[in-house]
DNA sequence: ACCTGAACACCGTTCAAGT
DNA sequence: ACCTGAACACCGTTCAAGT
């Protein structure tokens, strides 16, 4: 008899000690010493359980304090999300679907609550607020998906990872930091730009509103 | 005998047919009426040949007049990035890596050069720049793939796509637009977002450089 | 109920052999 | 040179059959 922790255990064992990409349903069927076959009595099919694997990493997460200002608490809830996430890279694969909020249950929900509270107590409307959490969603999976890929690529053998130099007369901006810009590009700026982004946008709404435009 | 043009033609038909998923190098020799062994002579791997059809695709681009001003001139060319890999979902995957820039020959590579370009002639840093073009970049990706897959989702008959009740006491602010949630994470608000951000970066980068900080 | 092997319909890639 | 079938090492999923 194989219960639901035992496979959500076995699958984090499997993810931990071959990667990411090595779970596969035979794999993990081997791992639990049944058939791949038998595995299909427990879970609906493979996407089922990467989303019970997500939610179960999310639901033992442990809520931070969030700040009582409402853009600093926009902050605190976007890179607790992006920190949850940035250890978990297939995650955000599985939550690259505007839905995926849905698929949630509460014990993760609070993250995406707490940036649409602080887009309203900020003053945005509820449009605003939703274009505000869809925003920060975009750039933080982006963010976490071109991080993930890199990493790979850099850990790969596979050679092509960067030209560092280019055509100064057609790309002279380019040319100028091309020698910088790996050393620039391994750096992690995910906070600064958030920042910026949330400024922008709560700029942007707070004019919006009071133009009357929305 | 079968030529680089050849294969890149029958990819395109493929993908325009039967979908980007379809795409395999089995199905792509049998559209071109020979061995799928055979396709191994003219491209290296699967990844080339999926860097090739990227680039033959962005090299056909038409580059649009691009504003005088900085702030706008990144706009635009964000925007012809973005609106480049939105018809081609699959291309944002391929992409998903800070090394991207140095696969690309110079026929893509304006994009990246005008969001540069446009951050120093506004008075950014070369460290500024980089960060203003990678944090455009990781919304940019992020947009694609998430609205890519959403899309997938939605014609997909599968159904849990979202969803739209939830806990007030639990989380009072999405239950609050719940019921209006679904029709807005559909608009495109790519280009609304894009400009708060860079609103967001620039006005950053000016007060990180007069501060002294930076 | 719970589990199974065999099978289906695929993948990317390699290799020794053919013309 | 250019192309090939067969094979390797995999996938997710279904189905009829076993205990």
């Amino acid at each position: 008899m194989t219960s639901r922790a035992e496979i959500l255990t076995a699958a984090r064992r499997l993810i931990d000690r071959d990667g990411w990409e090595k779970l596969t349903i035979r794999r993990l069927a081997a791992e639990l010493g049944i058939g791949a076959t038998t595995l299909y009595h427990h879970i609906r099919d493979k996407e089922d359980l990467l989303v019970q694997l997500l939610e179960h990493h999310i639901s033992r997460l442990q809520r931070p304090q969030l700040p009582r200002d409402p853009r600093d608490r926009i902050v605190a809830a976007a890179t607790a999300m992006h920190d949850a996430l940035a250890d978990w890279p297939w995650a955000a694969e599985v939550l690259t679907t505007d839905g995926f909020v849905g698929l949630l249950d509460e014990s993760a929900l609070w993250m995406v609550e707490a940036i649409v509270a602080g887009a309203d107590d900020h003053g945005c409307t509820p449009e605003q607020s939703v274009h505000v959490f869809r925003s920060i969603w975009y750039y933080t999976v982006g963010e976490i998906l071109v991080r993930a890929h890199t990493a790979r690529r850099l850990t790969d053998e596979k050679l092509p990872v960067f030209r560092d130099s280019f055509d100064a007369s057609q790309v002279p901006h380019l040319a100028a930091v091309s020698k910088r810009w790996r050393a620039l590009a391994v750096r992690d700026t995910y906070a600064e730009g958030l920042r910026a982004f949330v400024d922008g946008l709560l700029a942007r709404a707070a004019s919006a509103t009071s133009d009357g435009v929305g």
